[in-house]
DNA sequence: GCTATATTCTAATAATCGTTAGAATATACG
DNA sequence: CGTATATTCTAACGATTATTAGAATATAGC
């Protein structure tokens, strides 16, 4: 009935999930996992780290339940926890980007365009979409897209983007996303795009973000 | 234009507000922030921290950008440095009851009733008491009500009930909330209504939790 | 059962962090 | 101008963490 202990240990409690995103390789991997399931090898790969190291995260993370582990064959898959573990991280990554300079400065310089958007643009693109007024193109790899992608989106990963360039109108907006504003998938789709004489602009959101900001995803 | 050091640079500024987030004690702060602006010494009477400790914390919090501090008089007083940061505290705290068992057990152990609320329970409380079928006291400090209170709710400080009994209908339903779900004053305030005969419940709201829900305060 | 592969565990190091105490700074008030 | 008060800075410690390398474990396929 000590009331400054019970206190202390409530606090404790919900800093486990504090000291579990705390480090910057963590997040990358949450940000990679909220892509969906993936075996500890590709998220070591992916986010240019020793597998070791990757492991000793994940351990990390899965103490902190914000992710768990399910061994399938010869592998172990990790995948989030839970729909509100990628909202958090979207959350974290979106107070970044509102009050630390130093990182708007570094997105400024990387991201060329004001890409964000707000709940207006998010309609609006929808709609376009949906009369086929743009094309909506999801870069990322095949897994991806079929774990879950914004409803009118096709998947054209960027390394298959090359070879498919005929499948895309020469006479519509084509918009590009990836994994969400850091990264820069939808950047190089775009580049590329461009280069063949194609309309085409990215957004900063991922399915994350789209799901963040109450909109449904699809899966295939 | 190397993508790898840009990544990493990117995440390590989101940890910047991770880190702020893994300790206990900045959390706390945090929570207290969000009831409205204070001093270092109240910050630390609150937190139960010496100052010397608090003012390292808060040194910490003002390097993430989570809070600001400003100068009055001999006294220089904390806040948040917006919205969105009480927000990220409600979002972590709410992740780590979804998640983490130790926190489920040790709430249940302390808070016997189940007086989380949804949508539909926030909208049919705050029609409840726009009809007067309910009376909705705010037991915190007089300066934290004038900070930004719900709607509908009267000031009513846990240590002032005792002598202002006679304000209260003892035929209506009587609900107290406070900072939020760690917050014990309005269990107190429920256990001192009951004895003296009231209808009086608790809701696990604070002003933090409803803001997060999207839902408007008043300042008065 | 044996081998190859994927993952985790153990151990060790360097770096970082929380906490405490004492000195220093800055403002208010007489 | 000097004193009191509030806050921060500095220094120090013990504890925790990230990272690396090597050993150990667990599964799949032969």
């Amino acid at each position: 009935m000590d009331k400054r202990k019970t206190k202390d240990l409530l606090y404790e409690e919900v800093a486990r999930i504090g000291k579990a995103v705390s480090s910057p390789k963590r997040l990358e991997l949450l940000e990679i996992l909220a892509q969906g399931e993936k075996t500890v090898d590709a998220l070591a790969v992916e986010a240019s780290i020793d597998i070791k190291l990757a492991s000793a995260h994940l351990k990390v993370l899965k103490a902190a339940r914000l992710v768990v582990a399910e061994r399938d064959g010869r592998f172990i898959a990790y995948r989030l926890s839970g729909e509100d573990v990628s909202a958090l991280w979207v959350n974290l990554r979106t107070v970044a980007e509102e009050h630390l300079v130093e990182l708007k400065v570094a997105m400024d310089g990387i991201f060329s365009a004001p890409e964000k958007l707000d709940a207006e643009t998010r309609r609006s693109l929808m709609s376009k979409a949906r009369r086929g007024d743009v094309v909506v193109i999801d870069v990322r790899p095949t897994a991806e897209y079929e774990n879950g992608h914004l409803p009118f989106a096709r998947s054209m990963p960027l390394d298959e983007i090359r070879q498919r360039l005929k499948e895309l109108p020469a006479d519509k907006d084509i918009v590009a996303y990836c994994r969400g504003p850091f990264c820069m998938m939808s950047a190089e789709a775009v580049a590329l795009l461009q280069e063949h004489g194609f309309r085409a602009q990215k957004i900063a959101d991922g399915t994350a973000e789209w799901q963040a900001a109450g909109l449904p995803l699809t899966t295939s």
